[in-house]
RNA sequence: GGAGAAGUGGCCGAGUGGUCGAAGGCACUCCCCUGCUAAGGGAGCAUCCGGUGAUAAACUGGAUCAAGGGUUCGAAUCCCUUCUUCUCCGCCA
């Protein structure tokens, strides 16, 4: 959520900026709001003011037992206005919220300026494609004799869910625990366990809800209430903050969450419907930091760099994407994409997203750190940065291994630094 | 699931209709005193949203005592609903 004082003050350029993502503001409808706000706002603190002078004085008069009909036939007098100007203030301010809660973030100046993929720019590529002497399988094909099995999964649920056996299995598994240990043990992430479903306020503070609710899978209760399924651990762990006050001394807070993920894919039908590209539910490893402002530019490059540390323990040739300002997601300000290189579709594939969000999902959800003198910053509680990424897709992960390290006998080599996690062994070959 | 009890500021904890945004304590910040491992004195110290102002300082209004509704001129306090926590019983992995 944009700060509610930036869009009085500075509204035109806020507009402009909203363009850049190809997001058109209703600045006239907005003022014509604002104005209606401020002198409806203003009249009813007037009569509430008027009011509890009047009631202060009616309890004077009454404790010293002296006649209080003068005051109250006056307070009787404002009744009807401030009663009408006290239902319908909220519902102005909720319309002013609901406005407010679907524009997006702003494009941090680093970002490109561009409307669409097309103008997403490369900022890195690491490792080589391998070039192979026998005609490549996607992992579809290489996964069918190793326990990646898609029927039984359809006849179970339905399309886009997987089933995995065996050493698919495991090799799910091994990444993993893979990707938590280097995140816990090198990078000094703390690993946190947490719900999977979780409840309406949790989605809009991460700002799934109320723009994007199409996309999630919803749970009813027998009591009629809902809870969503998460989409990415983004959501629960971001919301361990909401609504508190977090000593400076603490920051940076870093969490690293394996979860499944959760979503509807609404709107992309057609796409990536063969194998486990685009999955209803997949396993991700998330990291999310909790930050000062002035430090979120350089913990977000940090954070992909940690991302990245993964893929290049695997030996998974990547490159990195900075997205540009159309092409971004809602709650963010700066995005970089790291796409692996997938040899049987012969283009690098989005396997990591990482977002600094400045302080939108924060305000979204009172997220706020209070300074001390210690790291000079006192006083007043100020709003936290949050920044998170996916370290790394687990399920693209799989397809990227199989893909990679496919040889000619329908075997898959191992990634050295999974070995440990898979038994030692060093090939996945049919059972 | 059943029966009881309770939810107050960063923490503990008073407060059962009026000058209470809320005593007292702890923690924290500043000042003074003292001087050696600890103590004394004084002051300050909730959040959110408005108004005037320079998106400052300052002044000022409103709201907030789990959440939402109600009664009342006036609610932390009374009534209703919901949520959460604790104790006992039941059930369960």
């Amino acid at each position: 959520m944009l700060d509610i004082q930036l869009l009085r003050n500075n509204l035109a350029q806020v507009a402009e900026r909203l363009a850049t993502r190809g997001v058109t503001l209703d600045t006239v409808n907005f003022e014509a709001l604002e104005a209606e706000r401020k002198s409806l706002q203003t009249r009813t603190q007037e009569l509430q003011a008027k009011r509890n002078t009047l009631s202060k004085q009616i309890g004077i008069l009454k404790g010293k037992g002296e006649d209080a009909a003068g005051a109250m036939a006056e307070v009787a007098a404002l009744k009807a206005e401030l009663e009408a100007a006290e239902v319908r203030l909220p519902v102005l301010l909720a319309e002013m919220e609901e406005i407010v809660a679907t524009i997006p973030n702003l494009p941090h100046e680093s970002v490109p300026v561009g409307c669409d993929e097309t103008a997403n720019v490369e900022v890195l590529r690491w490792g080589t494609p391998r070039v192979f002497d026998f005609p490549v399988m996607d992992h579809v094909d290489i996964g069918a004799g190793l326990g990646l099995d898609f029927e039984t999964a359809v006849k179970i649920t339905g399309s886009r869910f997987a089933l995995l056996k065996g050493g698919m299995a495991r090799l799910h598994r091994a990444l993993a625990q893979f990707m938590l240990d280097v995140h816990t043990t090198e990078h000094g992430y703390t690993e946190v366990y947490t719900p999977y479903l979780v409840n309406a306020d949790s989605m809009f503070g991460t700002g799934q809800l109320p723009k994007f609710e199409e996309d999630l899978f919803q749970v009813i209760r027998a009591d009629g209430s809902k809870l969503y399924l998460i989409p990415t651990a983004e959501v629960p762990v971001t919301n361990i903050v909401r609504g508190e006050i977090v000593d400076a001394a603490a920051l940076p807070l870093k969490f690293v969450c394996h979860t499944p993920c959760f979503r509807s894919e609404a709107g992309s039908y057609g796409k990536d419907t063969r194998g486990m590209i685009r999955q209803h539910q997949f396993d991700k490893v998330e990291l999310v930091q909790m930050v000062m402002p002035e430090k979120s530019g350089e913990s977000h490059e940090a954070l992909t760099g940690h991302a990245e540390a993964i893929l290049q323990k695997l030996e998974l040739p990547y490159r990195k994407i900075v997205l540009c300002s159309g092409d971004m997601g809602f709650s963010a300000a700066k995005t970089y994409d790291l796409e692996v290189w997938l040899p049987a579709q012969n283009t690098y594939r989005e396997i990591s997203s990482c977002s600094n969000f400045e302080a939108f999902q924060a305000r979204r959800m009172q997220a706020r750190f209070r300074g001390d003198s210690a790291v000079g910053k006192p006083g007043k509680p100020e709003l936290l940065h949050t920044i998170n990424g996916s370290g790394l897709a687990v399920g693209r992960t799989l397809v990227a291994v199989l893909e990679n390290g496919q040889n000619a006998d329908g075997s898959v080599t191992v990634p050295t630094a999974l070995r440990p996690y898979m038994g030692g062994i060093e090939k996945l070959t049919y059972a």
